[in-house]
DNA sequence: GTCTATACGCGGATAGAC
DNA sequence: GTCTATCCGCGTATAGAC
């Protein structure tokens, strides 16, 4: 399966306008216009709405998938690293985040969505767990995550938690 | 404004609908039947399928400061209530916890909606940094809260946390 | 590969009978 | 108040030219 230039573009655009007017309001002349294409055009890489929606699933989980190994990676360690971004990402907007959010928002709606958003959160989770030990702190750890992305979502910000990172992973370990 | 029980038979219907399968994908004619009426009958009670979104919001903001009022009066507390209910709830199924998940899933797409839950997340946190003093501690008991509603609207539960409110509770708090 | 034109169905909304 | 019938616009998808 190749990845012509053309095909990302159009990805990028239809995420793009479920992030920022929501699902269902999104029609394929709107994707089309805003990735510089005509209806016909979009609809020669991606055969129907269906086909479209698959194409930013996949395309989600294989972020989130690397996000996640990054993570892993990282020095400051998956709990920190899930915190940090989940608070910064909404004003940075990597195509991670983007990815993600319209992940969310499909999921309200479409059920194979839901399934890709539970498949991210279980990773994040199970990464936790694996870091923290402690299974309820890996858990509040992920609630805490999870919540600040409910907010963005709603058009909430959660800047208070963003600058108090450490001291929130101070208390949610065991005492 | 009296309120026929019919209107609220119709919201009923709208709002489980819109819990179920997703904004947008209801349609005016699925509602009716669904509330047990005609189209037409139903554009007599509700002008527009806009009427009808703005009958949700009233009335899930209603439903909410009365919640939110019981919690202010309950002897667990706030930050108890809060977390007990957003675990519980999604098995019970109480109109106040219906009407809130209907009010975020609109809320990926209808500003209005997103404005609404803002509001009722924010009556929350006034109410909880009221009660806990620290205003982090009620930030992030509020973020589990929230946590947790992403999690059910995304069909996760979160037994783990469920369990252990009071261990939350105590980790919430300044050490 | 990408466009234009067009067919088709569906959902929202109105008119008017009962 | 509630129903049926109908109109209208929009969004998806197809056909076929370039």
């Amino acid at each position: 399966m190749p990845r012509p230039s053309q095909r990302d573009r159009i990805l990028d655009a239809y995420t793009e306008l479920v992030v920022t007017s929501g699902p269902e309001t999104v029609t394929l002349e709107a994707v089309a216009t805003a990735a510089g294409v005509s209806k016909g055009g979009l609809l020669y890489h991606f055969g129907s709405r269906e086909a479209l929606l698959e194409g930013l699933l996949e395309r989600a989980r294989g972020l989130n998938a690397d996000d996640l190994a990054a993570a892993r990676a990282a020095p400051e360690g998956v709990a920190h690293y899930y915190l940090r971004t989940s608070v910064d990402e909404p004003v940075a907007g990597s195509p991670v985040y983007r990815a993600t959010v319209a992940l969310i928002k499909l999921a309200t709606t479409e059920p194979r969505a839901a399934e890709a958003t539970r498949a991210c959160l279980a990773g994040w989770r199970a990464a936790l767990t694996e870091e923290l030990g402690d299974p309820l702190s890996a858990d509040l750890v992920a609630a805490v995550g999870d919540g600040i992305y409910l907010r963005a979502i709603v058009g909430d910000s959660s800047e208070g938690l963003g600058a108090a990172i450490d001291e929130v992973l101070r208390r949610a370990s065991p005492r």
